[in-house]
DNA sequence: CTGAAAGCGCTAACAC
DNA sequence: GTGTTAGCGCTTTCAG
């Protein structure tokens, strides 16, 4: 006996109103005359009717559905960004889809398929390089589109000043008196992602050039992002000679594991080795860990509020807005006297 | 000179077959004679043609969606059982949407929207009570449900067992010759969660006392889990006189900060102080923390293929599927002797 | 095996 | 303001 769900047809007959006027009370209720709008809207209530989303989209073209599009789970910063985009977006009712890409063949099939397919309505892709075919699919397009870490030309687009990002850390080591710098990196495996460790190396020394310190060789590690690399990197880091006194690192993960390794080491921190991280992760609060705080959360919801915006006005011009990153001080860095 | 984009109706014209017979060729392939299949073929990738997913699913009446509905960003541990359902989902080219929810209200209104909306043909909930209300729904809509670390009458499910994995901690402190046991704990705020941490500290307390080992109440702390909460519970449990020796945290997350405020109080572990978190995150490699490991990845793969296999036969028989809990050894717990 | 034609449920011109 | 009537683009009977 299960009745069929409710289509605007039956709404349409049990308010003795045609389908057209029900459509316009969803949608423009301004425009029907009170009375009938309140007939409409009581037969809805008792039909306990819905639209259903695949015909509203079929028929009007728009999903009511954004896309992000990143590499979520290798990249534990994402997350943070993923709960800034999925506050906005369910403010306005938007569902958030998730595609998770792991490798470059991945990445473009989905864009590909994204502009042919029709399946979302605006998408935001974090830290990723697009091939220029894949840019000029998604330009010729027209879906509206922000880029999150990276800036691409007729995209709206949230950037991340890495390399400042890199100059921030090393002008707070340098003012609290470190003299002696190091830099724990992971490489940037993937050709399609953001080199984020690259760039805030170079903002690092850039700044410590400046200042007439150049970095041991000997001090700088960057390394594949495997468990034992790491290791490897902080022991070699750690062990040899002129040991630094402060190791700017390019994810909070990689400093976690270097505080770890340090305690073993018996190397007091932050008297002995000051440390500096990059994201400002929520685990970070936890361990007390100082770092370079890039508003993952504020991040995502820019993003989301420009694909939004452009969504409503395809015409307005192009943005791109800049988070403002910031030192977090917690624990990790002291006073080198 | 934007041309718009092809339809089934512009293939079906330049093979010189019925739309018909190219959706045949889209859906089963096999039912349609090998040449005008080979003719079809080569017209869909002339036009580089791709079905519109919104005109599919509103004739079809299924979406290739799954939604996963989940309190995600005030839990981390989802974050990794995301990355479990999002492996499967993407080899089958569901799409993943998430429902993230943060209240009662919430839930109950995304499924009560789900339900009578269709927009997804199946859904994951993780951790989450509904009321009978929203069960009832559910029930009735015949959508393919799992759900995860809770197990519902009528429904798949994936279960987790937290009284046991309380008891496997409670069992390796014990045999690693721990004899004064204490708990830390977040307290279950949202009536609609899975309470777990009361879960784990009944079983903690449950092998405990078959040992003949009871609980100092002193040694025991459930609270709300903010940082400030957390440290003055973290205080009280290292504070007092008869300090336990070993702790087990019903997460990750309080472990680290136990770690860290405990060598603040210059408390050695495991030597002095033995800590065992639960749910095994990304992060807890890093900090070599031992943990009460849950699979996470593992629980959302299966979750995601018991709706999938639901959607392919929905009469198949009911499965629960319990997840094996493990310790995973690090280096927080020593041999006491 | 294939084509004609009738849906799917809603929206949007277009008249009145 | 409101109803009529085409779409939207694909699927799916039903003949043949």
């Amino acid at each position: 006996m299960n009745k069929k769900a409710p289509t605007i047809y039956d709404v349409a007959q049990k308010a003795g109103v045609s389908p057209a006027t029900v459509s316009r009370v969803l949608n423009e209720p301004s425009r029907v005359n009170n009375e009938k709008r309140q007939g409409v809207l009581t037969a809805i209530e008792e039909l306990n009717f819905i639209p259903k989303a695949a015909a509203v989209a079929n028929a009007r073209k728009t999903y009511k559905k954004i896309g992000v599009i990143a590499p979520f789970f290798t990249q534990p910063s994402f997350m943070q960004r993923l709960r800034g985009i999925s506050a906005v977006l369910s403010e306005d009712h938007y569902e958030l889809v998730i595609y998770a890409i792991e490798s470059c063949e991945e990445l473009n099939a989905y864009i590909d398929m994204l502009v042919s397919n029709y399946r979302v309505d605006g998408l935001i892709v974090l830290c990723l390089k697009l091939t220029n075919k894949s840019t000029q699919k998604l330009r010729k397009s027209k879906i509206p589109v922000c880029f999150v870490e990276i800036e691409m030309e007729g995209f709206d687009s949230v950037v991340v000043k890495n390399t400042e990002g890199g100059m921030m850390a090393a002008r707070y080591f340098y003012e609290s008196g470190y003299r002696n710098p190091g830099f724990l990196g992971e490489q940037s495996m993937r050709p399609y992602a953001v080199p984020a460790t690259e760039l805030r190396l170079e903002g690092y020394t850039k700044y410590l050039v400046e200042k007439g310190i150049t970095i041991n060789r000997d001090n700088i590690w960057i390394g594949p992002f495997t468990e034992e690399n790491l290791d490897a990197g902080i022991e070699s880091l750690l062990e040899h000679e002129n040991r630094p006194d402060c190791i700017f690192t390019s994810s909070d993960l990689s400093a976690i594991r270097l505080i770890k390794k340090a305690k073993e080491y018996n190397i007091a921190i932050p008297e002995d080795l000051a440390v500096i991280g990059f994201d400002n992760l929520d685990i970070t609060e936890f361990t007390s860990l100082t770092t370079v705080c890039q508003n993952l959360d504020e991040s995502g919801r820019i993003a989301a509020e420009l694909v939004l915006a452009r969504i409503k006005d395809k015409e307005r011009s192009i943005r791109t807005i800049t988070i403002q990153l910031s030192i977090k001080k917690r624990d990790t860095v002291g006073i080198k006297t």
